[in-house]
DNA sequence: AAAATTGCTATCGTTTTAGTAGTAATAATT
DNA sequence: AATTATTACTACTAAAACGATAGCAATTTT
């Protein structure tokens, strides 16, 4: 999995990687949504391509975002997860959504997302406890 | 300027707008290091090329993150400044910051920034404090 | 045993990007 | 005043990435 960064700088380094129109959008999935499968994200209101879905978590897993294995009771489907590294993205995953929530109602029909007004470190802790817990569930 | 967007979620729109390789080291090199002309950002040391660099800029005017004048000193180049609207990214830049510092090192060199233990609200209003006197000196 | 589901890969036309060259207008230098 | 340099681009073309669809193997369900 080879990878070429332009610059020392860690926000171009950041957007190397994740600096494309899916992947930030599969992480949201998986940190708000708690989508854990293939089938889950592509059935996602964006509908990303297979092929484009499949290169982004062979990606996101080598660079250790996220995980990949299988459960014992199900050896078709494949779980993916966040892992800490991958779950520490939800505080970029929450300033986006309030940029746009704050923004970009002019230009598009925007969801209403409830809580956007609690603190945020609180959102950021809430978001990361929960989909703690849903781990610890499965696993 | 015409541009879809692919569902009704605020990241994903946002997304949309910004999600690609370029647009926020355009705007880091703006909030952060005051760049003000189309030459000051080509000389990054990314390299954008400056087809692109021209492409980004007017989508960026566009959605009025940014605006274009021209001082009465100097009728060749272009001023390019933040709105409200995109110095309001500030947070994100601060977070793909924190997030990049934290993680890329093991992938790539990172450069040291000074300040990045401070708390995360005190380094975004000085951010915004230091890029508005900057506007104030020249207009 | 047959049908459906899941997790992909393959293919291919279209779009986007990247790199270079070139140009017009202004500004600086000689 | 004439030449040179700078700025802000645009134009062009090659390369890469994307997007949609089809297809397939391994499971799971019926």
């Amino acid at each position: 999995m080879k990878k070429s960064f332009r610059s020392s700088c860690p926000i171009a380094s950041l957007l190397d990687l994740l600096g494309d129109k899916w992947s930030l959008l599969i992480v949201r999935d998986m940190i708000i949504k708690h989508k854990k499968t293939f089938k889950e994200i592509s059935d996602s209101d964006e509908g990303i391509a297979p092929s484009i879905l499949s290169a982004r978590l062979k990606l996101l897993e080598s660079y250790a975002i996220i995980t990949k294995r299988k459960l014992p009771e199900n050896k078709k489907e494949n779980i993916y997860l966040l892992t800490d590294k991958g779950l520490d993205l939800t505080a970029i995953v929450v300033e986006y959504t309030l940029w746009g929530d704050k923004y970009m109602r002019e230009h598009n029909t925007i969801d209403d997302i409830p809580g956007l007004d609690t603190d945020k470190s609180i959102m950021v802790d809430t978001i990361q406890n929960n989909y703690r817990a849903m781990v610890r569930t499965i696993c």
